[in-house]
DNA sequence: GTGAAAGCGCTAACAA
DNA sequence: TTGTTAGCGCTTTCAC
């Protein structure tokens, strides 16, 4: 491990002209630069980062933030983002909030110590007030989850619409007694999503039975377990749009288990278009999401946010998605 | 964003002072102390981790290479890794090889450039002779890949035995014609789990038929294809033995397609006991690793070396693995 | 118990 | 076009 001490002293220049050519500022002589690049790979000199760092305020790290990167949806989002973040010469570090404000919180002090130049938050434990002071440190962007008022970017898709399209489909084929299946309530993309169901219902003058909305459903356990429940509902519904498709996965699997017929005693809604969707007998209808670009559009907005360095806008980005229709409807 | 003189100078001590308290030195008296820490409470102080990065040679940052984030298996083994670390003080830089020699070892220079303290290795896509050098910069940690000579921790579990588990299964249930399938040839944790398939077929008399042996399956796409393949064999097994779930998935979900009983017509394991071995019909017998745990122990293991300095040495754990059967079998 | 001062490796303002 | 020099924020000898 040698210093730009080393390769100055070797090339007969100042650290200053060793420095020069390594960020490539143009007063240096050609043929210096050429001796020094030399001298460089022969010592295989690398440039601290720790030094940078200190020198120049940047990490060149970003954090995301996700409940659990084994959720084959945030898995996906990561991928996004951690493949182009290294193509931007920037390093990706993980968090992981396990649900919990608390570890959510705890994650972003690395914002403050400065340890990252920003944060992708993939999800929102906390309340926007807790997270709000923390912009003095550095930016944050929302990719897939919403808030109301935050002045920050947002790149997601509309929830709204997507849930729209899904029980409007149900509702087009014959169904009206549509369940509602939701992971938090506290998370507002969640009620933008209801909110399109709620649409949906309306738009055909459908009541709205509340025994209908189920929450806490975030697994394939959690499908099972919600499936074990409809099965002895006095008033069951006979389609459900579910929140994500290990939950439709977990419901379709148990259905089959208590002999229903599906789509024709229950037609079942996934939302993510994971590979899961194709194995299940049936195979799951979904809306299909672009999470991978969702993942990639949210560094690169994060980057330019990183460089141009003028404050933090409000900013709604929405990128689109798809009803694919298979199996269970 | 304050420093240590700030600090300083607001409590009319030297930074040395402030310094100690901030690693607990024991010289400094009790009064100070709470005095500095109520004034660092105040202005919201927090240290500079460049800085000491650059004085301690430490990052407290652990790299994990993996093939891909959104493979089930490696998202779960981030999720032990990336939580333990965090458990420890450390953090995990996420990198994706994306099964490509260059970026493995692109990735790599993060340890070259001090940026990591260490790496853990979740597949190996370079030769060992290449990765070798690397050493002189810190520790490499070998999670859940094998190798014969390097002299490093190897965290995994027995390839062999895992495997010989599942074909002897098979065999023991009537199954003769027992084919096989990995990922890539060059993996020697698969060449282990290849001689564990060897080992239960000659064990039992039976020959081998190189036609049975299927490569590059790592997807439930590469599952639907392979059916596709077998399907029109003219000597096609009765059986296969997968190397993960995503690939069994496939396999049965088009096998079902072409009017095969399952497992009367084919039986099939897979690997690892996803979550999506329970949503399949039929429902996946597969092979169960502690995942998550082998992330964990990777860590421990890696910060344990960080923290000894002494030089790396070879050394083999595994971790127990468990046959579960279901349906396919 | 406490502090002065050197230095980790790099960059950039300023001078030449 | 090149070099001198002063830090970035922290830790750690060494001296008191």
């Amino acid at each position: 491990m040698c210093t730009i001490y080393e390769i100055a002293r070797l090339c007969g220049v100042s650290t200053t002209t060793v420095s020069r050519v390594l960020n490539q500022h143009p007063y240096v002589s050609e043929e210096k630069r050429q001796h020094i690049l030399q001298v460089m790979e022969e010592m295989e000199y690398t440039p601290s980062s720790a030094a940078r760092t200190l020198r120049s305020h940047q990490t060149k790290t970003i954090a995301v933030s996700v409940p659990a990167v084994d959720h084959p949806f945030f898995a996906q989002l990561i991928k996004g983002i951690s493949k182009e973040a290294l193509d931007q010469g920037y390093k990706a570090i993980v968090l992981q909030t396990f649900y919990k404000e608390s570890l959510e919180l705890e994650g972003l002090q690395l914002l403050k110590r400065k340890e990252v130049d920003g944060v992708i938050l993939g999800a929102l434990e906390n309340k926007w007030e807790n997270i709000k002071p923390l912009l003095a440190n550095g930016p944050i962007v929302l990719a897939n989850e919403y808030h109301q008022t935050a002045d920050i970017p947002i790149i997601g898709y509309d929830e709204r619409e997507a849930a729209y399209k899904a029980v409007d489909y149900l509702i087009q084929s014959g169904r009206k007694a549509i369940g509602f299946c939701f992971d938090t309530e506290s998370s507002e993309a969640q009620q933008q999503r209801r909110q399109g169901y709620l649409d949906a219902l309306s738009a055909h003058s459908l009541p709205l039975n509340e025994d209908w909305l189920f929450g806490e459903a975030f697994t394939i356990e959690d499908g099972f377990r919600l499936m074990d429940f409809i099965h002895v509902m006095p008033d069951a519904p006979d389609a459900i749009f579910t929140g994500n498709d290990q939950v439709a996965a977990g419901l379709i699997k148990q259905a089959i288990l208590y002999g229903y017929q599906i789509p024709e005693d229950l037609a079942i809604i996934g939302y993510d278009n994971q590979d899961i969707c194709e194995v299940t007998a049936p195979t799951i209808t979904t809306i299909d999401i672009p999470i991978v670009e969702l993942g990639q559009r949210s560094v690169q907005h994060m980057i330019q946010l990183l460089q141009e360095q003028k404050p933090l806008q409000r900013e709604h980005i929405q990128l689109p998605t798809e009803l694919v229709t298979r199996e269970s409807t």
